[in-house]
DNA sequence: ACGTGGTGTTAGAGAGACCAAACAAAACCG
DNA sequence: CGGTTTTGTTTGGTCTCTCTAACACCACGT
């Protein structure tokens, strides 16, 4: 587990009502009232009052009557910490994984609670890179131009050995399919869309991982592999989108 | 908030004791003991006996009378998929962020109840890509060498222009010390090491942040800068380490 | 001045996690 | 076999977070 909540006290809910407070003081100068808490993080004014209470007594806001909140120069140092580290993973996920703005919005509040101070350093430190080193900038373009394939995506033209496109129209590419019963290889690309895409990396079949066909069905249609002490069953179609280095 | 938990019904606890349940199968043959989990997850035995009653009544593990726990197939998949997660995000961490491997570990255990499967899914094409483009292994030992600087580590062979060893050689730089008061400028780079570097970042001063020195201090030593909306005041010598370009 | 609606607080309740300690059941052993 | 140790369960208690519903303000308009 380990809480990286970066002020022992806080837990993740306390971290979020100091977000939106600060996010509140920003849009309204300050006026920061219960109601807007409520509406922002989507709970019940019930619930922000106690915590308010808490917040107050730790020192971090200045809960003043029954009107404004307003953050104490701890709890704005507090709020900011928590603010920095969710704008560093929300640039993270749209700006490098390309994630719809909406989605990277979520993970980022979600995340922002879990992840050591190490790594939102070294997330910084790749942005600092990517921007410096113009290589970084052309790499990140093609990674996206080649592999977070939209419908209407011409092939890599850096004829990139990775683009899916080109991938899809080789004939050396051998799948789990083409593996003969008892032979291993190591996954090397997972290729297919959504659900199909989703289901095999639910299931633990992710580049690298050490792969044996078990045996197929006497009618030839659902394979068994042997994945991580495991055998699952996949049917011939998504086994044929797991391309592998036989070995 | 937006729980990612895949299966609705299941807590972050809930699928950390699945994910502990499929380690310890692997290592024992399916014969789990609740001590076991407890010692795998640091927690008394008390607390996981109604975790398995719960689990039971899910239909996701066999509770066997006192003895052992077993992974029922539904259980077994929804663990899988949690491992598979977790296996995902270890790698980011340790092989790519280059994170040391317990703190890899430890991120990836809490982020993996945190994110949703499109964040996943895109980190798996990063790596697809990363093996599949031989200029992606480069560029990655690139960043590594360059950017993850250790005091033993020689410049850049490449010349990489974001480089921190050939930077902090440079004159060509301008940190927020050299900005005129009212000035403004957009944040590059942030140098310096350890705690320093924590505390610029906690603060929000970050890779593309818009910033602006406010005032300097009669004396010279605390810096005032406008950053979000708000002011920070700033050491002299911490100001220094942030490079700016200048507006 | 009075009532009404918008806000904030409080009390009561429930869910999820956890612990400590009393208790129960096996297993182990002399 | 009978006692001791190991292991698992249960009970009672704490904490956090949330909700609902009753209640307290206050502000405004008539
Ligand atoms: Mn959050
Ligand atoms: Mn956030
Ligand atoms: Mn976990
Ligand atoms: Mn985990």
């Amino acid at each position: 587990m380990t809480d990286h909540t970066l002020d022992p006290t806080l837990t993740p809910a306390l971290e979020d009502y100091l977000e939106t407070i600060l996010r509140l003081s920003r849009r309204f100068e300050g006026l920061v009232r219960v109601r807007d808490i409520a509406l922002a993080r989507d709970v019940k004014p019930g619930s922000v009052s106690p915590a308010m209470k808490r917040l107050d007594e730790l020192g971090l806001i200045e809960y003043e009557r029954r009107e404004h909140v307003r953050l104490t120069e701890r709890g704005a140092v507090a709020a900011r910490r928590v603010d920095a580290r969710h704008r560093v993973l929300r640039r993270f996920f749209e700006g490098f994984l390309a994630l719809p703005a909406d989605l990277a919005e979520q993970d980022a509040c979600a995340a922002e609670h879990a992840l050591s101070p190490e790594t939102i350093d070294r997330l910084v430190r790749l942005f600092e890179y990517m921007e410096m080193c113009p290589e970084g900038q052309d790499h990140l373009q093609r990674f996206h131009r080649c592999s977070l394939v939209h419908a209407d995506v011409a092939p890599c033209p850096n004829d990139c050995p990775g683009d899916p496109i080109a991938l899809a129209e080789r004939t050396d590419q051998m799948s789990i399919a083409d593996l003969t019963p008892g032979q291993r290889g190591r996954v090397r690309q997972i290729e297919g869309q959504g659900a199909i895409r989703q289901r095999l990396l639910d299931m633990g079949i992710l580049p690298d991982a050490e792969i044996e066909l078990a045996r197929v069905a006497p009618a030839g249609d659902p394979l068994w592999i042997r994945l991580q002490g495991f055998e699952l069953a996949l049917r011939r179609a998504e086994a044929a989108s797991v391309k592998v280095q036989a070995r």
